[in-house]
DNA sequence: TTGTTACTTGTAAGCGCTTACATCGCGTCA
DNA sequence: TGACGCGATGTAAGCGCTTACAAGTAACAA
């Protein structure tokens, strides 16, 4: 008969339909098999679960969501995929979601707020049930798509208790603070800044920031302390070194936006015959594997990577089961000290 | 009735049909304002896009999908977002994508064979219109999923003609072999082999056989190449290295899988006291950016990385469209010389 | 026997969109 | 003037699924 004729028709992607007809039952009964198994004889079940697998059946998940009005799916929108930075808080959270049969949708906006928004819209549009965020800074608009459409989001990779958003993060004009606070004790009094672009970027201003207050604080001349911005990016770290270098009195210490950046400062100190910390020190943030492997091994701030993910991750679920408010989490980062940091020459 | 109760209704997810009654026309109309806005009067469509605006609208990708039969997203299954191994190939194959108004979706499948195997699925569910994969080696049924489902694939990061499926990618083999050729050449007849883990991973499993079969056509016994398999990460690389190192007689290379690997190795070796490549050579895969920066460089594979994503790219997207069959491409993957590749000690 | 309960299964109404087809005006041309 | 074509818009039929509700059945107590 044709019934038969058009389930096996190649090209034919099955459906529901296709496989109630071949197991003989309502289409509801599928679908109860396939997302509430228990209210389905054994017997039933069976005989449907091996016409699913004959056919290769998979549910179509677009009208899924459509119909259900929710996708077990949640979404992140980072800033690059390019570096590790994110890989390893990105992993917790994932593992976490995973655990709860959650799946993860991840995008990058190339640290671009325009394409963030585009990322946020496109995520919203697919139906996720929550998003996570890095960082607060971007427009408002941003936040207004994902109340207004009744989304979840999470900020993460900043604590900032100013901001009116559910976050979990850590503090990073403290972090960058406490590091200073090293540098300055050993001496260093010229400092060069290596920063990420601060545009639409909260990680990147406060970390500017605590460096100049630090300074300040230590009654160090505004003067002394030259600032450079850059990409996220191991070349444009090394370009951005090298600039610093030109200042005179040049600086004795090199302090990184994150640890890509500090990468390809010791890159270029190397290539321009300077001993780090002998003749410059160089300090990073982050704490990736980058920051371990490379000569010397960099002092940088450990972030707690993974606890923030996984915490990301907690509080998403708690909002989607419409737990409101939910309090910022303050993690702590602490200074890891290896050998890129020195006293002044 | 309850239409207009309902639209008001806070944290209602405005529809096409809200958008239709608020603009005074029908929900086609709006329709076409979105997707073929030459289709309706300037008139017409500055009014809808007006409300559009107002009401925040943005259409429901589930429904879209639905009723259009195709949803502008591609797919890409790597083995991790762990390290930057595929990072700048996604990078490159995102970039074309993007270009074609295509969206993204990325998967990790943890190098497991039957993870990788539920994220095709999944994309599949999704209903993307073509998928990338990396490497060959994976269930015939991975394959099958696809190809019933009528969803076009590419293989990518391997090259092998005697496999049947759309690919573009390297002779990992071959490329390996042209290492080894120089190894040997420097007088090296002991080396450790550092290979990842093979089983379901075409690259490592290829990768190791160029070592071996490089040694044999020199002439070399069998017996003087010692491997050890290790999962892509620092430590395990760091791990591995000592283990090799263990060996009697001791090897005066080791080649690595990858990068990572070899990063992992050189991280050991210095907290052996060892000096590269002077005690020992240390040889990379890939040629990521951690190669390049790590003491001393990584002499390696250069892999084109980037011609690999935008190739991928463009051939699914002639799959997509219907051309058929797409022979395999072949890309040439070069030696590059750093320092950490000397001459037998 | 009959009513009640507990389950299993089926029926059918959408979910929010696209699109083939119908309709409506209006300018054009013989 | 009326037939015609054409562009703009509306109508309505699904796309493949979930789920409220109805219907059917078997077990059991009264």
């Amino acid at each position: 008969m044709t019934m038969a004729d058009d389930t096996q028709r190649s090209g034919h992607v099955p459906t529901l339909a296709d496989v109630a007809r071949a197991a003989r039952v309502s289409s509801a009964t599928v679908s109860r098999c396939l997302n509430e198994p228990h209210r389905v004889t054994r017997q039933t079940r069976e005989r449907v679960m091996r016409v699913v697998r004959e056919l290769g059946y998979a549910p179509n998940f677009g009208a899924r969501a459509l119909a259900a009005r929710r996708t077990d799916t949640f979404g992140a929108v980072i800033p690059t995929m390019d570096n590790a930075i994110f890989a390893r808080g990105l992993q917790a959270f994932q593992e976490e979601m995973g655990r709860h049969g959650i799946t993860l949708l991840v995008a990058s906006s190339s640290y671009d707020p325009g394409l963030e928004q585009e990322q946020i819209r496109n995520l919203a549009a697919r139906g996720v049930d929550g998003v996570m965020l890095i960082g607060h800074d971007r427009p408002e608009d941003s936040y207004r798509l994902l109340q207004r459409r009744g989304v979840p989001y999470v900020v993460t990779w900043s604590h900032d208790p100013s901001q009116p958003h559910p976050s979990i993060g850590f503090d990073n004009r403290k972090a960058m603070m406490a590091l200073m606070e090293q540098v300055i004790r050993l001496g260093h009094r010229h400092v060069g800044l290596l920063s990420g672009v601060r545009y639409g970027n909260d990680r990147a201003r406060l970390r500017a920031e605590g460096v100049a207050e630090s300074m300040q604080r230590a009654g160090i001349a505004a003067d002394n302390l030259t600032t450079v911005e850059a990409r996220y990016s191991i070349d444009a770290g090394a370009a951005g070194f090298a600039q610093l270098m030109q200042r005179r009195p040049r600086p004795t210490v090199v302090v990184c936006g994150n640890d890509v950046l500090a990468a390809g400062a010791l890159r270029q100190a190397r290539a321009m015959g300077l001993n780090v910390p002998g003749d410059v020190s160089i300090t990073g943030f982050d704490d990736i594997d980058l920051a371990e492997i490379v000569t010397p091994g960099l002092t940088t701030v450990h972030v707690p990577h993974r606890q923030m993910g996984r915490g990301a991750a907690e509080i998403l679920m708690k909002l989607r089961d419409g737990q409101d408010p939910v309090p910022p989490v303050e993690l702590k980062a602490s200074i890891l000290w290896r050998e890129s940091l020195g006293a002044a020459p």
